[in-house]
DNA sequence: ATGAAAGCGCTAACAG
DNA sequence: CTGTTAGCGCTTTCAT
């Protein structure tokens, strides 16, 4: 296609002018040795090889600047030593943490990682899985799975050790580190309910993926647990929109809550990009947050701390949760047992100023646990 | 070290029941061909094989669900379809719009991108370096690059192609996309300048890398210009201090410069970040921003336009960096031309609530142009 | 302890 | 147009 852009100067596919890198044989030759003993010298260093000709090996390698190749090894040895991470979005303040984590984790035993954003588009999922399975990375890192995991059964097929994180799939038979979202949305609803709150609304992320889904799921039971049952109506769900997560997509919400003309006077966002959105519809509108609505967010993002104002959430152990992720996978890589199929790790309440009591205290005494009829 | 843990069942090096992946080899006895003509008709397609062959071959590949090794291709054709891309911190959220960037540009041309963050550790950035040389990376895209760059001989012995995203190196012999930094502080200066301020101090970065070291010059420089040259106590600078780029960084650096007790109504940050630091030793000050001293930021990260005030910043353009050095190093791979060696993009001055005129205005006329004594 | 030879999976050069 | 042969750079038997 891009054939003889060049004229003249392309009779060889011009694979000549780079790098004609070292290799054993060379390194071989100026030690005087055969290139399997290089090979030796290199790795085992002196228990497979005498003292003086590893020394005599390492000053030729070092001498002629010789640098293995890793794709030759991983050839032969049939081990990359690299592991695939997908995440659905690097614009999504909330990936970088895991990924940080994940690496963290991984490097120190010498396995690096290849990132891939997949856009939340399963497509482009499929692609990179299969990509990274032709690569042939030791392990799969996902933060990308959607409850029904279309590429599941490849996978298990592949018989490549995979890790999911921060998202899990229905009946989950791979491992799996998260948050606790369960556990994260009680602690926020039973904030807002201490406070007084009686009538809250959810804005809900997709519940394709677990998080949504299970976020979703424990408003309603914590909602009704606490006696103060949610109103389907004061529930407004991604899945009705398109777009990416993200701020724009919380104003999208926030405004289908607003036109429902259901009551409420706080609002728990499944992440804190949707409860920042949230905070431009509101503010447009000419209510003040908290005093005419109590906002809550998820996840504990960077800067959510600097808004304004200063958004309560619930802080999720977003590093943790990738560290954990690629110990997993680690020991799963190197055999080490059999991985804890699920780990949960626990979030925890941060206070900050987009909370506080409603406006016109609700007659509702804290020892009343009645359900009050919804709707 | 971790030997023995399974007792018994490690007699092997276990490597026995992991993917026994199909290969062309057995694609070619299904379908009746010889290997290498599955190769061809894989690659070329009907162009150099008969049309039936290749639909055989394609039948056979899919019923055994064959895919390629990627290994073996690339160690073959000694072309690994990757480019290495090193960032300073994935927790810095100017650089993923960046990778963004990079990733659009390379991706639909068959590139897959290895990113690795350095944590700004020039040893962590040398093992990158050759880690992903290592792995015969088609390219290179360094965002991690200072000013004296220690890995440039390698890197132009290595003779990959490698562009250089967001920081140039001294007089730069390798291909750089960047943000105009000069302009850029130019338009904040002036912006200031023009609302009346004259006493401006200047958070500077290091002097390491290129945008801080051309951020801080062009302080100086556009301050003098303007009839207001800085008083050096003005400018405090990040090499003064230690710990990475963020918000901390940013309150250590403010603290300084009210210790220095230099009077200033308004400050210039060399990035969101330390303005975002800023803010809160200021504010912890009892000061109000933008009343009692303005503040504006560089880069126009995420969510600084919901900060409290709403950050007054010059916009980066970190997207479209990323995507033109992406290009530009895809042009290199493909030998297309000569890329330009060096592409600067313009930035723009976006004027939120953090800046201000100052309280007391100046008695500074617009068309006044002298210097005023420093000190 | 070291050398020889084979082969990981693929593709390119050469015949026919 | 297709089969044969060889080899990318490395490691790992197998001999010696």
């Amino acid at each position: 296609m891009v054939r003889r852009v060049n004229g003249e100067r392309s009779v060889k596919p011009d694979n000549d002018d780079r790098s004609p890198r070292v290799t054993v044989k060379e390194v071989a030759e100026r030690a005087g040795v055969h290139p399997s003993t290089v090979s030796r010298a290199l790795s085992a260093g002196t228990n497979r090889v005498t003292a003086d000709l590893v020394a005599r090996v390492l000053a030729a390698a070092e001498e002629l600047s010789y640098r293995p190749n890793r794709l030759a090894r991983a050839l032969r040895v049939s081990q990359s030593s690299s592991v695939g991470m997908l995440i659905p979005d690097i614009l999504n303040p909330a990936y970088p943490p895991i990924v940080r984590g994940a690496e963290d984790a991984l490097r120190p035993a010498g396995l690096s990682v290849l990132l891939a954003s997949t856009d939340n588009d399963v497509r482009r999922e499929r692609e990179f899985i299969t990509l990274m399975l032709d690569q042939r990375v030791d392990g799969l890192l996902l933060a990308t799975a959607t409850r029904k995991f279309g590429p599941l059964e490849d996978l298990l097929r592949a018989r490549v050790p995979v890790v999911l994180a921060n998202r899990g799939i229905g009946n989950n038979p791979l491992p799996l580190v998260t948050g606790d979202d369960i556990l994260g949305i009680e602690l926020a609803v039973r904030h807002l309910r201490s406070l007084g709150h009686q009538h809250i609304a959810h804005l809900a992320g997709t519940e394709k993926v677990s998080s949504g889904y299970d976020r979703k799921r424990a408003f309603i039971r914590t909602m009704k647990a606490t006696g103060a049952p949610a109103k389907p109506e004061a529930i407004v769900s991604a899945d009705d929109f398109t777009g990416p997560v993200g701020i724009t997509l919380g104003e999208s919400l926030a405004q289908e809550l607003l036109r429902r003309r259901v009551s409420f006077t706080a609002v728990v966002a499944a992440n804190d990009l949707l409860a920042i959105g949230c905070y431009d519809v509101l503010k447009r509108r000419g209510l003040t947050i908290p005093r005419d609505v109590s906002i809550i967010g998820y996840n504990d993002i960077a800067l959510v701390d600097r808004v304004s104002p200063p958004l309560t959430t619930i802080h999720n152990p977003l590093y943790e949760i990738g560290f954990t992720a690629g110990e997993i996978l680690l020991n799963a890589i190197k055999r080490n047992g059999n991985p804890s199929p699920k780990q949960v790790l626990a979030p925890t309440l941060v206070v900050r100023q987009s909370t506080a009591p409603p406006k016109n205290p609700a007659a509702f005494p804290r020892s009343h646990r009645n359900a009050v009829p919804a709707s």
